[in-house]
DNA sequence: AATATTTGACCGGG
DNA sequence: CCCGGTCAAATATT
């Protein structure tokens, strides 16, 4: 949080007071038409969204606007996570009958349904890039939503039992952005990492809002134990930097992201041309697999999200 | 051959 | 019954 502040992130922040100020005329303007349109019979409801619209904007840019540094995210949150709500806390339990034949993933029968899991969720202008494998396992078809929503799980969850899985989502705003909400902490453990690309999670222009936390879950730290069973994914994840696809996506993806972050480049300059055949037409051509240690960025959002959120007491653990 | 992604079906909550 | 999350067979990729 007293991290430097890449000039980009003004930058970015004025472009958002921009891009809310333009919102905020047309939401005027709309209930300047709804007004003459619907009179004094209209919909009140109507009216009243207008209004709540346009206090959001007004909000959103007095935060905006008054902050000095990162604490746009924190403020942003705080707005936010008021209006989003958690999940529920229904333990999953075990009385169900599910048809569904066992799996290795579920021996007893079915699937688990994650509820009552830590969820947060970041807004960025890009796929997020971050410090785990992901294998996508879905995409579904969102009721009003333009675009797919994909869902990803760790690469782990065989090995190391992690049950971190996120979803990613495409929003139809003008300019389109990457919704991914991430549901429950890796307690998995990267062997091998890839000190070269110390970036991070996020991009600059992230957003972050938190919805629920539970700090006893929190078992993202660096370890340096070695896990016996190394699979293929730990070899892929290894050799990540080297594979072709990946490489491409990843380093596209990079050197976006690096656009945003001079000032903690490390490592090797990426000197490629921008989504080389990658595809963010939506989430679904959303990269799976990536490492890098944790930055300290990394950390810094993660005091950003405790404070957030604070401590809710909140009994969930994975293992 | 091993691993990842796609995609339709299944499942459960609301 | 609808919708969203997950599974798993089929297919693609490496």
């Amino acid at each position: 949080m007293e991290s430097p502040r890449p000039k980009n992130l003004s930058v970015c922040r004025k472009k958002s007071i921009e891009e809310l100020k333009r919102g905020r005329k047309f939401a005027s303007e709309l209930q300047i038409i709804l007004r003459k349109c619907t009179g004094d019979h209209g919909s009140v409801k109507a009216e009243e969204l207008v209004a709540k619209i346009l206090k959001s904007f007004t909000e959103a840019l007095a935060i905006l606007s008054s902050g000095e540094s990162g604490e746009v995210c924190e403020d942003l949150a705080t707005v936010q996570a008021g209006l989003l709500c958690c999940d529920d806390q229904k333990t999953e339990g075990s009385g169900e009958n599910r048809k569904r034949p066992a799996s290795v993933d579920h021996p007893i029968g079915g699937y688990t349904r994650r509820k009552m899991s830590e969820t947060w969720t970041k807004i960025t202008l890009k796929p997020v890039e971050d410090s785990h494998s992901w294998r996508k396992y879905g995409q579904k078809e969102i009721l009003n939503a333009k675009y797919p929503r994909s869902y990803f799980r760790c690469t782990r969850r065989h090995d190391q039992g992690c049950q971190a899985t996120k979803q990613v989502q495409k929003t139809e705003d003008e300019t389109p952005m990457y919704q991914t909400t991430y549901i429950g902490h890796h307690t998995c453990q990267d062997v091998f990492k890839a000190p070269q690309f110390i970036i991070d999670d996020i991009p600059r222009e992230a957003i972050l809002f938190s919805f629920e936390s539970n700090p006893a879950t929190k078992q993202e730290l660096p370890s340096f134990s070695y896990f016996p069973s190394v699979k293929q994914e730990y070899k892929k994840e290894a050799s990540a930097l080297c594979d072709s696809k990946t490489h491409n996506n990843q380093s596209s993806l990079e050197s976006l992201l690096w656009s945003d972050l001079p000032s903690i480049k490390s490592g090797p300059t990426l000197d490629l041309p921008s989504t080389p055949g990658s595809d963010y037409g939506d989430a679904s051509g959303v990269y799976s697999c990536t490492t890098s240690s944790y930055s300290s960025f990394d950390m810094d959002l993660d005091s950003i999200h405790r404070m957030v959120v604070g401590s809710v007491d909140f009994d969930n653990f994975w293992i």
